[in-house]
RNA sequence: CGGGAUGUAGCGCAGCCUGGUAGCGCACCUGCUUGGGGUGCAGGUGGUCGGAGGUUCAAAUCCUCUCAUCCCGACCA
């Protein structure tokens, strides 16, 4: 899909432009109309509609093209469709510096405002013929509370993509009047994992606000709440890129086009999704600059200046950056034609030296996957149609998404001479002779913040893995039911959040007083934080409070005085079992098969990783993905062999590897 | 790029066939109420019906063009 939702009129400034030549067609209308009753006049709709016993007359004067439209300034039309209203913005930031806890580096990420009730849903007369039967059930009315935020996708993908659930049959009351809908249909806002995966994910990481839709097509905005996720890979993710003995530094995004061609693999690789600028300062610019796709190009000419000797060697950079690759079909996090990723670029003596890098980094992103995520993947090397454009050898690490394909989390190349031969890097060696380096590059993207969301998530939204979460713990104070929630809850809530951050946990005391206990849960929920603390009245008589995970949503009464042991060891056990159901699932849908036609019935079927011989040949690389748009996704590196025949071929398979359908 | 569809309020939709200048639900705002699993009631705000041209006394509605988007395929990882 791609990534919508900007109205119109921001989208084409076209549009607003002021007119040349006479009136508009419009325009005319608007002057033919003689003006209606002014708006403070009117009547209030719904007292029309009581006194009418539904639906006003048509003539009924309420119309509000009654305003005038000469006030109508295109700013003034984009402030109002809610994009940028004033008043919200500063009410918003007001709000984040209210809740931010001094003592936390951790910003308060929680800057929604409230939402309102929710009524049962309610079938209209003209829903009912509708709800005959399932031949004409293509659009049915929505079920539930819209979504929480004012922009969320167009109608356009819903339309197509979302298959709604069925109505259940309407109890008709005397007369054929309606009667209210009860429990079963209400307030679903997810669409359920199992009846339409993509619009699960969507879903998920619109309404917990991971991100939403910008003006272009494939670039998201990564809200606070999925760029708190991201920060905190990020820091992790830093410190093994530093222990492993890299630093970080940063080159430009623009990257000039002959820099580009220099080594020819790799220009015909990303060609095709590169993004040109032509024009800078109103002027046409004498060479087009790429916005890079990677920094290979620009990196390695500025190695070309810096090694001389083998004593500058090696060289170990990596940098945090953004990179565009120009998408035709794209999804949040999984597929975005701007991402941001950490991309690291060294420089060896050996090729036994620069496979080592290649091969640790690898396993930097294995380690850093199944610990940080409780994400379990596959690794091992890329066949040569999916290997990097310029490599000499690229090794990955495959996750398995729960609809049964497979997502590259991370891709770590040897680039053998390729570059250093493009790019003219030399150096004396220690026998004094001109010789040209071995080179790496690897790297990670916000593409895994879309796996763990798919990794883990349910049918209720979120659920995050404890060490990635930005609140580890959200409080939920109960009000009492007399007297002040500031003297009788509030405190103890205060004291818990205390204590709890003093444990290193990231807590989050939700003291919003314009939202019920009960939202409150279902809204964390929706975003994965991983405990719920539930303290009221009644615990603190006890001295207790209710803990609730995410992901089991087991419950428990603890005693306040056990808390800051309590919740990291929960925490701790919370990281490591969804790690283990994460595991069982990839195992549980890894099939290991013999015949192709057993390949293909499984691919058909249950897909998930297969398991099958493959003779090396690219052409049966080819004709699988073909016939069941499965490709090769790791040639496993380690661990047994496993020799037999090519499953599309049959000729000897020098060893086993892993297919899937990929994302 | 090929095939199929769709553009009406922030979101989801009705109205179009049969032309008379826009409605519903949710969200949002106000007040009261409620509070241990998405409170309830009442009152409000918000629309150049994607854009342009045409037919007509009159176009969301009929006609033409155009733009955008979605789905399937192709391309890409």
């Amino acid at each position: 899909m791609a990534l919508r939702g900007v109205p119109r009129g921001d989208r084409r400034p076209d549009d607003v432009r002021p007119r040349e030549g006479g009136p508009s067609r419009r325009e005319r209308r608007h002057q033919a109309v003689p003006p209606l009753r002014p708006r403070d006049g009117g009547i209030p709709r719904a007292a029309l509609l009581r006194e009418a016993g539904g639906r006003p007359p048509r003539d009924a004067p309420l119309h509000r093209a009654a305003v005038p439209r000469d006030d109508r300034h295109p700013l003034r039309r984009g402030l109002r469709t809610g994009h940028l209203r004033p008043d919200e913005g500063a009410s918003r930031r007001l709000h984040v510096e209210h809740l931010r806890d001094p003592r936390s580096p951790e910003p308060v990420l929680h800057a929604r405002r409230g939402h309102g009730p929710v009524p049962h849903a309610e079938v209209r007369p003209r829903d009912r013929a509708r709800l005959r039967g399932p031949q004409d059930g293509d659009s049915q009315p929505t079920v539930g509370r819209p979504l929480p935020d004012r922009h969320l996708p167009g109608r356009h993908h819903r339309r197509h993509r979302r298959v709604r659930r069925p109505l259940p049959r309407v109890p008709q009351g005397p007369g054929g009047a309606p009667l209210t809908m009860e429990k079963e249909r209400t307030l679903k806002e997810i669409t359920p994992k199992s009846q339409d995966f993509s619009q699960w994910y969507l879903d998920v990481v619109l309404k917990a606000e991971m991100a939403d839709y910008g003006p272009v097509k494939g670039c998201m905005i990564i809200r606070p709440y999925g760029y708190a996720v991201w920060e905190n890979m990020q820091a992790d993710m830093d410190r093994r890129i530093k222990e492993t003995g890299h630093v970080n530094a940063y080159f430009p995004l623009f990257i000039p086009k002959s820099y580009l061609e220099k080594e020819k693999e790799h220009v015909e690789g990303f060609s095709p999704e590169c993004a040109w600028v032509t024009v800078g300062g109103g002027e046409e610019l004498e060479e087009p600059l790429a916005v890079r796709p990677t920094s290979e190009a620009i990196i390695c000419s500025m190695y070309a200046k810096w090694v001389k000797s083998w004593r500058d060697l090696p060289i170990l950079i990596n940098q945090w950056a953004n990179v565009v690759r120009w998408e035709k079909v794209t999804r949040p996090f999984l597929r975005t034609t701007e991402f941001l990723w950490q991309e690291g670029h060294t420089l060896h003596e050996t090729e036994a030296q620069a496979e080592e890098e290649t091969l640790k980094m690898l396993h930097v992103y294995r380690s850093f996957s199944e610990e940080i995520l409780a994400m379990p993947v596959v690794w091992g090397r890329k066949s040569d149609t999916e290997k990097f454009a310029g490599a000499l050898r690229t090794y990955a690490i495959e996750a398995l998404m729960s609809d049964g394909k497979a997502l590259q989390a991370g891709t770590s190349h040897n680039l053998g001479q390729h570059f250093a031969t493009a790019y003219g890097i030399e150096y004396l060696d220690r026998n004094q002779q001109r010789v040209k380096p071995w080179s790496t590059s690897w790297g990670t993207s916000t593409r895994m913040v879309g796996g763990m969301i798919m990794t883990h998530g349910d049918d209720s939204g979120l659920v995050l893995p404890p060490r990635i979460a930005p609140h580890q713990v959200v409080i939920v104070p109960i009000p009492p039911r007399k007297g002040d929630w500031n003297e009788q809850v509030l405190p103890k809530a205060r004291e818990v959040a205390a204590v709890l951050r003093a444990a290193g946990v990231r807590v989050h005391l939700d003291d919003r007083d314009t939202q019920q206990p009960g939202f409150k849960y279902a809204d964390w929920e929706m975003r994965g934080v991983p405990l719920r603390l539930e303290i009221g009245p009644k615990d603190i008589e006890k001295d207790q409070c209710v803990l609730v995970r995410r992901d089991s949503r087991e419950k428990a009464f603890v005693p306040l005085a056990g808390l800051a042991v309590e919740v990291p060891q929960r925490l701790g056990a919370m990281q490591r079992q969804l790690l283990e159901r994460a595991r069982k699932f990839m195992a549980d849908d890894t099939t290991r098969v013999t015949t192709y036609d057993q390949f293909e019935q499984v691919m058909e079927a249950k897909r998930g990783f297969l398991v099958a011989g493959w003779c090396g040949d690219a052409a049966c690389e080819a004709k699988v993905k073909e016939e069941t748009k499965a490709t090769i996704r790791v040639i496993p590196t380690e661990g047994e062999a496993a020799a037999g025949a090519c499953v599309r071929c049959g000729k000897p398979s020098p060893r086993e590897v892993y297919f899937a359908q990929a994302y």
